[in-house]
RNA sequence: GGGCCGGUAGCUCAGCGGUAGAGCACCUGACUUUUAAUCAGAGGGUCGUGGGUUCGAUCCCCACCCGGCUCACCA
């Protein structure tokens, strides 16, 4: 391994107290409180006199005067000052402190409680221990770490240095938890699917493909859980659920990431305007637990989660932005002399439903930014949506905006398997045009259905997504730990 | 994939044909209540990589690698 000159330093120092008989890394620590505890029952604990140990990394700097120190420690609970006398903690343990640690080195102090004269709660440190010396230094004291490559790739420095970001991952892991908390309470079950599957669906995306060596079997990587789901409402669950990763081969950018967490439920007899009221409660919740507010604060915005949600038909939606009824010009031709005629800027496409998302794209999604659900999709656009009964050619389905961002995804359940047979045909007639993205017929979940489904509301949210809203970030890379970098040679 | 911008000390950044700079950090010395401690001094560089132009390249040119923003893609 080659060093740099502080790392060098830093090793110098380790490898003289390990000549001096210090085990370097020991394996446990005596401490007796958490920093949180300590702080939290401070004058408490000064009134007993008590002597504690507590453990935890060097952050914040260390000031050593000619005889007489401070430093900052945090055990991840909390932050407390160190505060070293050379009278008091005694020549040997202030040389120790002043000659052997660094900023970032993991220590063990045992001292007592005191507030200094300008009322900082301390630790009067009588003596020191390292417990994992840090090799590598700190970045700028007051900059810290700003490169975005540097932070993502070193993400453990990044969570070092900013708690700030240590909070949007508490708040992440908050989302999940009053998630699961919100399903567990209204029956539904928690399940797990495959990740691995021989035939990819759910969703219209690219699949990464893998192979299984005994097998000798090509795999993918799922693209969605739904239908492996639905199989379990057909398996007579009233409710299931699941919180696990999806993997779509395709770009990364502010609001992508190649793997990606999403929570798919689905709720027997209901429909799509049950699971609309579902994900107005939920939200609702979530913000409230992990915000603490039902309004929320977004890139400058206000997002209120408090009332229900607009509702708007997704024809109507692109009616009122472009003056294009949608549910008039029925075929690609009449949309695309449509949208000449009012001379919009929109790339023409290949077929009439993807004329029509290219439009709601352009013009109404970001606009939408409270929290809104978009509903009544075409039914070209959704091969496992149930038709609308009044009006076949569109599906029960919705679609759910916060920010410009879809955040959900849900319909009514198509439990018609004669139907959803000529779906699947239809899609892989879209895939030997040339759509890479189109279902594959799964016959198995056909058989399924034929065994009958019962109606069923389903709903997928992205969690990365919801996470960005309620920590107002504006790029899915800030809301995931170890997002997607390319490979460094 | 296209366009624009960037990669210089551990970190944050300046320099842009002629001896490679600052701040912070680090090291040495002084200092018994600091909070960006203070004061004095020292050390630290394959200027992303590889070619080219030039007497001379961190600087100009070409290619490549890795990023950022943005557009496209992601129904």
């Amino acid at each position: 391994m080659e060093l740099n000159d502080l790392q060098a330093q830093r090793l110098a120092k380790l490898e003289r107290l390990r000549e001096a008989g210090h085990p370097g890394y020991p394996a446990r620590t005596g401490r007796t409180h958490r920093v949180s505890e300590v702080l939290d029952n401070f004058d408490q604990l000064v009134e007993q006199g008590a002597t504690l140990t507590l453990a935890g990394r060097i952050l914040g700097g260390r000031r050593v005067m000619g005889k007489i120190a401070f430093a900052h420690m945090d055990d991840g609970s909390g932050s407390i000052q160190l505060w070293l006398s050379r009278g008091d903690a005694g020549e040997e343990t202030f040389a120790h402190f002043r000659d052997d640690l660094d900023t970032f080195d993991i220590v063990e102090a045992t001292g007592t409680l005191r507030l200094t004269q300008k009322g900082e709660k301390s630790l009067f440190v009588q003596s020191l221990k390292l417990l994992a010396k840090a090799l590598n230094p700190p970045p700028e004291k007051w900059e810290g770490l700003k490169d975005v490559e540097e932070r993502l790739r070193q993400r453990y420095l990044d969570l070092i240095v900013n708690d700030d970001r240590r909070e949007i991952f508490r708040k992440r892991a908050r989302i999940i938890t009053v998630m699961r908390r919100f399903l567990d309470e209204r029956d539904f079950v928690e399940v797990e699917t495959p990740t691995l599957q021989p035939l990819y669906g759910g969703a219209a995306a690219r699949p990464f493909t893998t192979f299984h060596n005994q097998l000798g079997q090509s795999l993918y990587m799922r693209i969605a859980s739904e239908l492996y789901l639905k199989r379990l409402i057909v398996g007579g669950f009233a409710g299931v659920y699941e919180i696990g990763k999806n993997f779509r081969n395709e770009g990364v950018d502010r609001s992508h990431n190649p793997e990606f967490t999403m929570m798919e439920c689905y709720q027997a007899y209901a429909d799509y305007e049950d699971i609309m009221r579902l994900v107005e409660d939920m939200l609702r919740e979530i913000a409230q637990e992990v915000t603490g507010s039902t309004t929320v604060s977004y890139q400058g915005q206000q997002l209120d989660f408090g009332s229900s949600w607009a509702r708007v038909p997704l024809a109507e939606a692109i009616a009122e932005k472009t003056g294009i009824d949608i549910s008039r010009s029925t075929d690609l031709a009449a949309l695309q002399a449509e949208i000449k005629a009012a001379n919009l800027k929109v790339e023409f496409k290949t077929t009439w439903a993807k004329q029509v998302d290219e439009l709601f794209s352009e013009y109404v999604q970001p606009a939408l930014v409270q929290p809104t659900f978009v509903v009544d999709y075409p039914v070209e656009l959704s091969p496992l949506a149930k038709r609308k009964d009044d009006q076949p050619t569109f599906t029960e389905r919705f679609e759910a905006f916060v920010a410009g961002m879809e955040v959900g995804n849900a319909f009514s359940e198509l439990n018609d398997p004669l139907d959803q047979e000529q779906r699947f045909l239809e899609q892989g007639r879209d895939y030997a045009a040339g759509d890479a993205e189109a279902h594959q017929m799964d016959s198995d979940y056909i058989n399924a259905l034929m065994y009958g489904m019962p109606p069923t509301g389903g709903l997928g949210i992205g969690i990365d997504r919801l996470a960005m809203v309620l920590t107002d970030q504006s790029t899915i890379r800030e809301v995931i730990l170890f997002p997607h970098m390319r490979q460094k040679e």
